[in-house]
DNA sequence: CACTAAAAGTGAACGTGTTCATTTATATAC
DNA sequence: GTATATAAATGAACACGTTCACTTTTAGTG
C-alpha cells in the first residue's frame, strides 16, 4: 500500500454514506444473529465469534458494522423502545393517575422477556463512556421517542395540564420511567412484586399530588427542578442550546 | 496429586478462616498497588499484570485474594464511604433542610477526586451480577454504614421527626444519596454545576415539604413507599427477615 | 472487455481477564 | 530433625474482545 492509498483509505475507511443493498443485508444478518444469541445464551456467553459464525460472516466483518460488541445492544434497545412506545400509544383515555402507571406497566411488560439480559447490560448503560449509555449521545433518538410518547400520553389525559407545564411534567414522567426501569431491573423479589407495588403506589401518589399543580409555590419548584434535570432526560429537541 | 489430596484441596482451597500475617501483608500490597494504578491510569488501563507487577507478586496470586478485578474496586468503595461518613458526622447542628444538602455535598467532595474512575465503574455498579453491585450482597456493609450515617444526621437535626418516621425518612435520605451520586456521575456540565443546583433545590424542597410530615395522608404514603423500597436501600440491620 | 478504486470481507495476531496444574514456603506432629 | 499437610505463590495457557494488514468482490469508466 503506497502513501497515497494509505491516506485515502485512512480518510474514507468508514461505512459509506449511502449503504449498498448488500451491506444492509449483511448488517441485518449480524443483528439478527446477535439478538438471537443474546436471548439464548445471554450477553456475556454470546461471543463475537458465535455471532459471526451464526451470521455466516467472518469475525472481522462484524467490526465493520459495529465497532464494539455493546453497539449491538443498541439495536435491541431501539427495538424494545419501539414496542413499548407502540403499546403505550394505544392506551384508552383516562386520568393521569390511571394512565401513567398503566404505561409504565406496559413498558416493563415489553421489556420483561429480556429482563435478565438488561440486568447484565445496565452495567454499560450507566457508564458514561459506553456507546449504549442510557443518557449518551448515541441513544438520543431513543430518548426522544420515549419522551414524545409520554408527552402524547399526558396530553391525552382527561385531566391534562395546560401551557408550559405539559412539557415539564412530561420530563418528570420520563425521569420516572427511567427510574422505574432501573428499580425493576434491580428488583429481586418474586415476579418483581415490589415493582408492581410501586406502580400501584404511584397511582395513589399522583392522585394526591395532581391538585397541587395549581399552587404557585409548587409550580415554581417544578419549573426549577425541570430546568436542572432537563439536560439529562428532557426534551431532546431543544438540545441545540 | 492423588485422589484423596485432590478432594481435600478442592474443599479447602479457599482463603483460610484466620489469615496469616504474611497473607494480610500481601493483600495490602495488592490493594495499594491497585488503588494507585486506578488513580494514575484509570480502571481499564490499569491491567491486572500492571497491578501484580507494581505489588511485586505474580499475576496468579492476585486472584488468590481477589477473584475478579472488580473486587479490587470494592476496596476503593469502602475507603471512600468511610471518608464520606466521617465528614458527614462532623456537621454542625442545624435544620434538616440545611444539613441534608450539606451532607450530600460533603459526600460528593470526598468522591470528587475519583469521579472519572467512578464514571467508568458505575457500569459494574448497577449490574446485578457484579460483585461491586451497589445494591448487592457484597456491598451490604457499605450500605449499612451510610444508612447509619444518615440516621445519625437526621436524629441530630433541630427539627428531627419522632418515632418510626425517623427510620423511614432515613431510608428516603439514603435513596436520595444514591440518586444524587448517580446524577452527579452523569452530570456533564462544567464543574458539575447542575448537581450543585440540584442540592440548592433540595434545600428549598425540604423546607417546603417538612411541615407536611404531620399530615396523616402524607405519612401513610411515606410508610407505604418505604415498605416498598426498604429491601433496596433500607436499614440493612433488618435484612434478617 | 480491461482497468481501477472503493466497498466488502477475511483471519491471524494482540492484549487482557481469568484459570489451573504445579512449585515453594511454612507450620505442625512425631 | 524429618515428614507431611496446608498455605502461599508461580507463570504458562485459554478465551474473549478488538485490531489490522491483507484479499476478494463490486461498481464505474474508457
Amino acid at each position: 500500500m503506497n502513501t497515497f492509498t494509505f491516506l485515502v483509505s485512512t480518510i474514507y475507511d468508514m461505512t459509506p454514506k449511502t449503504p449498498s443493498p448488500k451491506s444492509v443485508e449483511t448488517r441485518k444478518k449480524i443483528v439478527d444473529s446477535a439478538l438471537a444469541l443474546f436471548g439464548r445464551k445471554g450477553y456475556d456467553k454470546a461471543t463475537m465469534r458465535d455471532i459471526a459464525a451464526e451470521a455466516n460472516v467472518s469475525l472481522g466483518l462484524t467490526y465493520r458494522y459495529f465497532s464494539q460488541k455493546e453497539e449491538l445492544v443498541l439495536e435491541l434497545y431501539e427495538l424494545l423502545t419501539q414496542n413499548a412506545a407502540d403499546a403505550v400509544g394505544e392506551l384508552p383515555k383516562d386520568t393521569l393517575a390511571k394512565r401513567y402507571p398503566e404505561a409504565l406497566s406496559l413498558c416493563l411488560e415489553s421489556l420483561a422477556p429480556h429482563r435478565g439480559l438488561l440486568g447484565a447490560l445496565f452495567s454499560a448503560g450507566l457508564s458514561i463512556t459506553s456507546p449504549v449509555s442510557v443518557l449518551g449521545e448515541e441513544t438520543s433518538d431513543v430518548r426522544s421517542k420515549m419522551w414524545t410518547t409520554y408527552n402524547r400520553l399526558l396530553k391525552g389525559c382527561t385531566d391534562a395540564p395546560k401551557g408550559k407545564q405539559v412539557d415539564q411534567i412530561t420530563t418528570l414522567m420520563y425521569a420516572g420511567h427511567l427510574l422505574t426501569v432501573l428499580f425493576w431491573i434491580q428488583d429481586r423479589s418474586e415476579n418483581q412484586l415490589f415493582t408492581k407495588k410501586l406502580l400501584a403506589f404511584s397511582e395513589k401518589g399522583i392522585r394526591l399530588a395532581r391538585p397541587f399543580l395549581r399552587v404557585r409555590i409548587v409550580t415554581n419548584l417544578l419549573t426549577e427542578f425541570c430546568e436542572i434535570v432537563h439536560p439529562f432526560f428532557g426534551n431532546p429537541s431543544s438540545k441545540a442550546s
